[in-house]
RNA sequence: GUCCCCUUCGUCUAGCGGUUAGGACACCGGGUUUUCAUCUCGGCAACAGGGGUUCGAUCCCCCUAGGGGACGCCA
C-alpha cells in the first residue's frame, strides 16, 4: 500500500507552495487506495511554533485534505534518533568530530576564496576520534561513485559522490540533524513515496545513503517543480506566499483553491474542472509537468468565480454570511439578489462589499446627480406611476419601455441616474431587477429621497 | 564559484518523430445585456538559440544562453 506523508516545518504559515505539496501528496496517496500522514517536523526549537502547527492544521482541514493518522511531531522522536545516530557511529558508518565553529567558518571561507564548492573536507574521518559529549557525529558519505534514483517526475537523476560532504547527523548539544531525523522517520512511518519540492533533490540522494547505512528500504521519490510568485521570483511574503488561510478569509473557495493549485503542474488532457472527488480518482504523477510554474492571481480569481457560480444560491447566502456576516436572509429577493451579483464576483468579500446598496440607504442628493434640474419632474412622474403599476418583473419591464416611449426618451437618460439614484453606483444589475429585488416600497423611497432632497 | 533541475503563446498547459502546434486565463474586437458583469462569437499570441541523429524534428543527443534550486551544528 502506498504511504505518503506531507513534512513541514512549523516555523511559518501553510502558502501556496506547501499546499500543493500537500494536496499532490494526499492525492497520489488516495488515487492509489493508500494514506497519507502529516508530520511535523518540529525540531528547531528556536523557530518552531504551536500558532503555526495550529493553522497548517487548520488549513488542511479547509483545503479538504484529510490525514489517515494522527500527526506525528518529529521533536518526539529526538531521544531514538540519537540512539540510531551513535548506533551508526558504533557501527563505523559515522564517525565523531570536534572541529570548533571557527575550524569550520575557516574552512568554508578559504574554500569560497579558491572559488570551490563550501563543504567539511573530512579532516576527523578517519582519525577515529572517541565519541564524547560535545562532539558531533558525522555522517561517512561514500567517497566514491555517484549517488542516484529514479524520480518519479524528473526521471534518472544522478550526482557524484564527491560533490557531498560528511554531513552532520547528530549536533554537539546531542540532536539530531534534518537529513538524519527526516530519513528515520520516513522509514519508521513506512513511507513509500517521498513526495515534496525539487529544492529537496540533494537531500533526498543525502537520505538515500543514510536509509542505505540504516539498512533500510528506500522509499520512491516524486520531486516537485517549484511554484514561483507572478515576478518569476522565489514565493515570498510580498507575492503568494500568504497564509492559506489569508485565502479563506479573503472570500476564496477551497474547492477553488484546490482545482488551481492541482493545475499549477498537473493537467489532465484539456480538462479544467475538477473536483477533489474526482482528482482522487484520476491523479497520476506521470501527468505531473516538470518545469517550474508561476502563481497567477488571475487564473484563481477566475476559478473562484467559477465556483461560485456552482453554488445554489442558499449556500452562497450562508457562505457570505460565515464569511463576512452580511446576511441576505435579511432582505426580500435576498437568493435573487445574491445570485445576481455573484455573476462577476472573484470573492465571496466582493459579494458582500458590492451588496451594501440592499443593505443601507444610499441617499443620493439630486445636485450630485448632475443633470438638468428640470428632469426632477420627468422622475416624479415616473415614480408616480411606478406606485401603481403591479411590482412583477415583466410588469416592471414592461412599464419602463412604455414611459421611454411615451416621453421620448433613450434608456440611458432615465437608466443612469436611476441607477445612481437607487444604488449609490454607476454599476449594478439591471434597472428592473434593482426595482424587483428592492421592492416597490424601498425602491419609491429612494427616488423621492432625492427628489425632495 | 561548484553541482542539480527546468525551457511550447504574457500566464497555466496539451503534444510523447510526420499536427493548419490544441485548450484555458489574460488581452483585443463583434453580438446580447440600452450600465458594469454574465453569456456568446471571433481575434491576437509560442516550440530560447546553435549544432547533430533521421527521409522527416516541438518531440531524441550535444553545446550555448536564460530561469530556478542546493551547497548550515535551519528544515
Amino acid at each position: 500500500m502506498e504511504i505518503t506523508r506531507f513534512a513541514p516545518s512549523p516555523t511559518g504559515h501553510l502558502h501556496i507552495g506547501g499546499a500543493r505539496t500537500a494536496l499532490f501528496s494526499f492525492l497520489f496517496a488516495k488515487a492509489n487506495q493508500g494514506k497519507f500522514l502529516l508530520r511535523f517536523e518540529d525540531t528547531d526549537q528556536e523557530r518552531s511554533k504551536d500558532e503555526y502547527v495550529d493553522s497548517i492544521l487548520k488549513s488542511l482541514e479547509w483545503m479538504k485534505i484529510k490525514l489517515d493518522d494522527d500527526p506525528v511531531y518529529q521533536s518526539k522522536n529526538i531521544a531514538k534518533h540519537k540512539e540510531l545516530a551513535i548506533e551508526l557511529y558504533k557501527k563505523g558508518l559515522a564517525y565523531a568530530c570536534d572541529c570548533s565553529e571557527e575550524v569550520l567558518t575557516k574552512m568554508r571561507e578559504e574554500q569560497i576564496a579558491k572559488k570551490q564548492k563550501p563543504k567539511y573536507n573530512g579532516l576527523n574521518r578517519d582519525r577515529n576520534i572517541e565519541f564524547t559529549d560535545g562532539m558531533v557525529l558525522r555522517f561517512k558519505f561514500p567517497i566514491a561513485g555517484e549517488s542516484n534514483f529514479k524520480d518519479l517526475i524528473l526521471g534518472d537523476i544522478a550526482i557524484n559522490n564527491k560533490e557531498f560532504d560528511d554531513f552532520i547527523i547528530l549536533r554537539s548539544d546531542g540532536t539530531p540533524t534534518y537529513n538524519f531525523s527526516a530519513a528515520v522517520d520516513d522509514m519508521d512511518m513506512n513511507i513509500t513515496t517521498v513526495i515534496r519540492g525539487d529544492d529537496h533533490i540533494t537531500n533526498t540522494l543525502k537520505q538515500i545513503n543514510v536509509l542505505a547505512a540504516l539498512n533500510a528500504k528506500i522509499p520512491s521519490y516524486a520531486h516537485l517543480p517549484m511554484v514561483l510568485a507572478e515576478s518569476g521570483k522565489r514565493l515570498s511574503k510580498r507575492d503568494g506566499a500568504d497564509d492559506i488561510l489569508d485565502y479563506k478569509k479573503n472570500g476564496y473557495l477551497s474547492d477553488a483553491l484546490v482545482n488551481y493549485l492541482v493545475r499549477l503542474g498537473w493537467s489532465y488532457g484539456e480538462e479544467e474542472i475538477f473536483s477533489l472527488k474526482k482528482l482522487q480518482e484520476i491523479f497520476n504523477l506521470n501527468d505531473v509537468n516538470s518545469s517550474p510554474s508561476k502563481y497567477s492571481q488571475d487564473l484563481l480569481d477566475w476559478y473562484n468565480n467559477k465556483y461560485l457560480n456552482f453554488l445554489t444560491s442558499k449556500e452562497l447566502i450562508a457562505k457570505v454570511k460565515e464569511n463576512s456576516g452580511v446576511d441576505f436572509n435579511q432582505i426580500d429577493n435576498g437568493e435573487l439578489a445574491i445570485s445576481l451579483l455573484a455573476k462577476g464576483a472573484n470573492s465571496l468579500n466582493q459579494i458582500a462589499e458590492e451588496s451594501i446598496y440592499f443593505f443601507q440607504e444610499p441617499h443620493i442628493k439630486f445636485d450630485s446627480l448632475n443633470i438638468d434640474a428640470n428632469k426632477k419632474i420627468l422622475f416624479s412622474e415616473f415614480s408616480k406611476r411606478l406606485r401603481e403599476i403591479d411590482f412583477e418583473k415583466n410588469e416592471i419591464e414592461r412599464y419602463i419601455k412604455e414611459f421611454l416611449h411615451a416621453n421620448d426618451l433613450k434608456f440611458p437618460e432615465l437608466g443612469k441616474p436611476l441607477r445612481i439614484i437607487l444604488t449609490g453606483k454607476e454599476n449594478a444589475p439591471s434597472i428592473s431587477e434593482l426595482l424587483f429585488i428592492l421592492g416597490k416600497e424601498t425602491s419609491l423611497k429612494r427616488i423621492e429621497y432625492t427628489l425632495n432632497d
